[in-house]
DNA sequence: AATGAATGAGATTTCATTCAT
DNA sequence: AATGAATGAAATCTCATTCAT
């Protein structure tokens, strides 16, 4: 699948790099508060740092800087639970580490996973399969830990559509840290709510 | 919390009724195809078997037909999951029953959860503590189901907080049948789905 | 050849016409002045004395009021032609009588016509062939009436192309009035114009 | 009438002189496909071979653009026109050869003179004086050779004002040979409608 | 002299809402 | 109560022109 190639009327690559985090910055703080559809591009490019007419020098549309927003957010997610991940931790205290990295990774950008997570939904229809995609790889990272372990016989789930199901579990766990932020924090911290969610899900599969 | 009052031209309340009933329903056909904001009120009207004109003779405003959409259906999913409930099943089988019995209310409305799950965050400032508390009240049921089977000694739950985050888990994987539908449906019936979700909340927290 | 349908989201079909009407006239005028390019949408709807949201319930888009204003225009030259035609002369006299009788309805409707004549390269793609069959229509109308004459043995004519060709000759001195009226006014008269034409067209080709 | 001065920022004369050719041979095949006003400043730039900076250094505005391209088109088909004359032939010969010449050169510039026909009424107010005034001397020209024949007895015709309109006619005989172009093909060859427009002019004037 | 990124006025179009019938 | 034509604010996007490099 490949990245949807955003038309720019400019031709320095460099530059293009930077107006585009410029405009990804100001957009995910504009979609945070009033969503994608209740700012308007006039607002963006301001918010960025630059006219409207300078925003359409990077984008076609406005729904380009949506899939740009998306596209930067699933990236550094995914760089950064990378990073975490790269330690020689093995077997259960591998997943753990795992589960715990993601759930700090989202914590850490709780505006754009939500912002990503609400609006994905209006991306343009060619553009959407390549989203689903990049959540699909995620949800393998977290899989092919939890496959280790099962192959290590260290947890009890007999088909691969179960170590499926409980990587979709924990992505979701992660996910609801944003969505549902606002209640969970009144009970926990970060810490807390890692802590017992491995706890649940481990002793849900452990053998 | 005070159900926010909509407006309506119209005296007779049988007629707001049965008006506004078509309402939601056409506007939950619209919503979930286009979303919220793609939607017009031209659309809404037109699918709803009515002139614009008339449309606005039962509404304030636009929002006020997602804020109709949401409070219907959170009324009817609390309505249906009630009618499930209401048998006498106690202690582990009472929890599993509930669980099964959302998850099975939420594929019966899975376009309709969807929506109202997608477009919330739409609704207008004052109607969202509204509809923050219709989904709390959801999980207040779920929650005094499980707390019931922690007083009999059946879980191992020592704190309330965990007792919420069970709660908040369970409606999370019920949503997700209907977010993630498109993934897990290539994995799971509704009936997998549920007892091996089943299965491993309990495990996770069985005494 | 289709007539191409132009939306509007009036029911009503009295009142499109009517308003199409005054939009028509509204925007002959602006065209008549700084073109259809130099002509915006707002412009046209003030000139026909509605709103801008007025126009749009009545066009699908600007270039849809240059299709109506082609459109009409050709309509009524064509009938007012048709209809000065009408007559029971014959022979080079009616041929005489079409000509001038050409020449006066390009006269009255100068601006229209000059309109039409500059800008229907402007319409869009599809609807193109409609117009330029509009303008064969009117060809063929003065050809036709060339035709009889040379069967009946009045005019020199040999070969069909030739009957086209005197035919185009007429339709171009009459657009010649509207597209170099400024400076042929200053020469003649319409009638002088019409009787000179006439006489040399004449006899050119008169056995 | 002065020629319109189209002011550059660079000096060198010869430069200038060059560029300006680059930029209407690339302005008249982009009018030529979409017209000027659907044609960018971007694109002319490019066509051209230079950048949207370079453009303006060589004039003050888009119409300037315009306004090169008509005035050089008239340039070259005066010239042309004027060394096609350049003979020794008179009398009818004359005019005859002088009407066979101008549609030629018609035919050999069909693209270019199709284009100042119809764009030319987009030039700025204070540039229109002075391309009307070229479209005179091409005027004269036909017109001083047409006179030459009446001054010999040659021709028909009465009035100065006569003259003027064989000339008139003459002109636009051959812009039609450009903006019917595709009905007149499928009828016709250049040489076949030269002489058929030539003979019926003349039996319409000859004495 | 050449470049091309930046600008913002202005164009087209949409659509929630009103109100006379 | 129902209708749907009218409205105009506001949104997206374009493009001629400028100016720093």
């Amino acid at each position: 699948m490949r990245k949807k190639k955003v038309p720019s009327m400019v031709k320095d690559q460099q530059l293009i790099k930077k107006r585009r985090e410029q405009m990804i910055k100001g957009a995910v703080n504009l979609f945070k508060e009033k969503g994608f559809h209740r700012t308007t591009t006039r607002e963006i490019a301001k918010e960025s740092g630059f006219s409207i007419g300078t925003l359409y020098e990077y984008i076609g549309s406005k729904e380009d800087v949506l899939y740009l927003v998306c596209d930067a957010i699933y990236e550094e997610v995914r760089d950064r639970l990378k990073q975490y991940l790269d330690n020689d931790s093995s077997g259960i205290d591998r997943l753990k580490q795992a589960i715990a990295s993601y759930f700090k990774v989202v914590d850490e950008m709780k505006d754009e996973v939500l912002v990503m997570y609400q609006e994905a939904k209006s991306l343009p229809k060619e553009a959407l399969p390549y989203v689903l995609q990049k959540e699909n790889e995620m949800t393998e990272m977290i899989e092919s830990i939890v496959r280790d372990c099962v192959e290590d016989g260290l947890l009890d789930l007999e088909e691969e559509a179960e170590i499926k199901l409980v990587a979709h579990n924990i992505l979701v766990q992660g996910h609801m840290w944003t969505f549902r932020r606002w209640v969970l924090k009144k009970q926990f911290t970060l810490e807390q709510y890692t802590e017992l969610q491995i706890e649940h899900i481990l002793k849900g599969i452990i053998k």
